[in-house]
DNA sequence: GCATAGTACTTTGTATTGCAAGGTACTATG
DNA sequence: CATAGTACCTTGCAATACAAAGTACTATGC
């Protein structure tokens, strides 16, 4: 494999991302609110998607620039303080459109999945 | 609704798109051998996913010289020629390999949702 | 007290993507 | 020949994700 072709399909695997991902952190804070970045980071590992922290902090900070998130301080015993993320009120809002989006989306794909 | 929340839900919304979008077109091209980009957007709009010329012919160029797509000339009735889009060899596994990474994708969300 | 390592958060520069808007070129119609 | 319809392309802009480097807090070893 050339590095091009390399290139392209690491380009793919992360153009397939794009935009889910701010989708899946709503997702993953809703069902763990107070939930700090680095955790999120590695729930994000988890599903198989790879997200590094210079993505992942001006995301949160825009998310709750637009009042979709709220974070409270807690202290740590070994670092500096962390930042507990939770949905607003117009963040949980958001989300369920964003639930919804998904799932006309989600459905779309597979009826155009059946023609394999 | 202010003017600026509007601007946060289009964007957001335009966000779920991104990345899904060319995964989309290259399972619509697999679907119908031989379309044309203005057929293509009209799929596209059937699946709810608005998209421009200004989109669309870019990425397929781009998809063309990356050899994942190739087409072929027909000329019109109506108008210049059309260029009819077919996947290449190269384009097929791709896609095949989008499939395995959106069925993956896919799965950890719903059960993401599960916690509804 | 001070250097080092580990943790948490932030910033900067770059590449890519999608869009709005406008442009080029072909055909049919009057 | 002018106009309208169609198909494709280009340019400039905003937004996103990443790599890499930076700031700041705590604990540990000396």
């Amino acid at each position: 494999m050339t590095s091009t072709e390399n290139h392209n399909l690491e380009n793919h695997s992360s153009q397939m991302r794009k935009g889910i991902l701010e989708f899946c952190i709503l997702l993953i804070i809703r069902t763990t609110p107070g939930i700090y970045a680095p955790d999120i980071l590695r729930r994000l590992k988890d599903i198989d998607m790879i997200v590094v922290e210079g993505t992942i902090y001006p995301l949160l900070s825009r998310l709750k620039r637009e009042n979709i998130l709220e974070y409270s301080w807690e202290e740590s015993m070994s670092g500096p303080p962390r930042k507990l993320y939770a949905l607003t009120p117009k963040g949980k809002d958001m989300l369920g459109q964003l639930v919804l989006n998904w799932k006309s989306l989600s459905s779309s794909i597979t009826s155009l999945l059946r023609h394999e």
